[in-house]
DNA sequence: TTACATCGTTCGTGCGACTAACGCAAGCCG
DNA sequence: CGGCTTGCGTTAGTCGCACGAACGATGTAA
């Protein structure tokens, strides 16, 4: 099963496997593996990854109306719907309507909320060392910093509205 | 630990924003960004991402049976179909039953693929520069390597069979 | 031969990102 | 006041991608 036809025969820079070093199919590859990990782990506590989303957004900027969690977390508010009625059913938040503004439904995180947070916060701590192990720490920490620069600075105007 | 209601309150490390640290969500943000970005690019060229993995394989590591392909690229056999269906459409790859195992395809880069690939890898090369336009050359060898490192170290025995 | 593995292919599932459109309520602005 | 526009929550539906199941045809090993 001789394969050698064509040699890669590069044109001067000693690249083999272009494919490998494509940052953006390295992304893709990474990120796959991530959310593996994260939604398999996260499903142990019978909980996806959005579920964190919305309850680490209402503890630390407060309640607010599910358009306004949709572009804390950037998750789409007609997606929101559905995530809210299932923190709504397991009690971790509670939805109720504004009356100052009987459009909006105000969502504030319950006590049993803030127990789950916690919970999810040590589980998503021992997933990313479980992702990250590969990394020293200093690495990791330049990781998040190189991703966070790309991120910013595409995120300018992509998605909805220029979220605020 | 007690917790003081709502309010920010941080236990200690001064991290706001656990959202935007989390590498996760970091990897989905800046892999949903670049897939755009990448996916439209191709488009303009009437090409798609595995249109370039399977031609970019067929140049450097030669003609194989599409299960070679699939094994190579990381696309499913399953979808490897379609893929092939489309490029041997354009006639940027030969699909020719392998006379000494007449279960296989043999498929073959053409003269028009070989041409075609060298216009996507220019395609690309722009489109990974606007990607990691903030970061600096330096910057992109290493978030290359690290992601590198961090891919590598799952894909020991994650997707399908433990891979050639 | 029998048993098993591999290949190409078709079909189907589940999920995440995203759009469209609706009914409703608020906020202008004349 | 009445009309327009905007934002809200919700429902439904599209699209693409990762992945699994199964099948017929073929190859390989017992």
């Amino acid at each position: 099963m001789t394969e050698v036809a064509d040699m890669p025969h590069d044109g001067g820079t000693r690249t083999p496997d272009r494919l490998r070093r494509l940052a953006s199919r390295l992304l893709s590859g990474v990120t796959a593996q991530s959310d593996r990990l994260i939604t398999e782990g996260l499903a142990q506590v019978d909980a996806r990854k959005w579920h964190y989303a919305v309850l680490a957004s209402l503890q630390e900027h407060g309640p607010g109306s599910q358009a306004t969690l949709s572009r804390r977390t950037g998750i789409y508010r007609s997606d929101m719907v559905g995530v809210l009625n299932e923190l709504a059913e397991r009690e971790l938040v509670e939805r109720a309507p504004d009356p100052d503004d009987r459009r909006r439904n105000v969502i504030t995180i319950t006590a049993q909320g803030r127990r789950h947070l916690r919970r999810l916060d040590k589980v998503l701590d021992d997933l990313h060392d479980e992702l990250l192990a590969p990394l020293t720490p200093a690495e990791r920490d330049q990781f998040v910093l190189l991703l966070t620069r790309v991120l910013d600075h595409h995120a300018r105007q992509a998605p909805h509205p220029p979220t605020s």
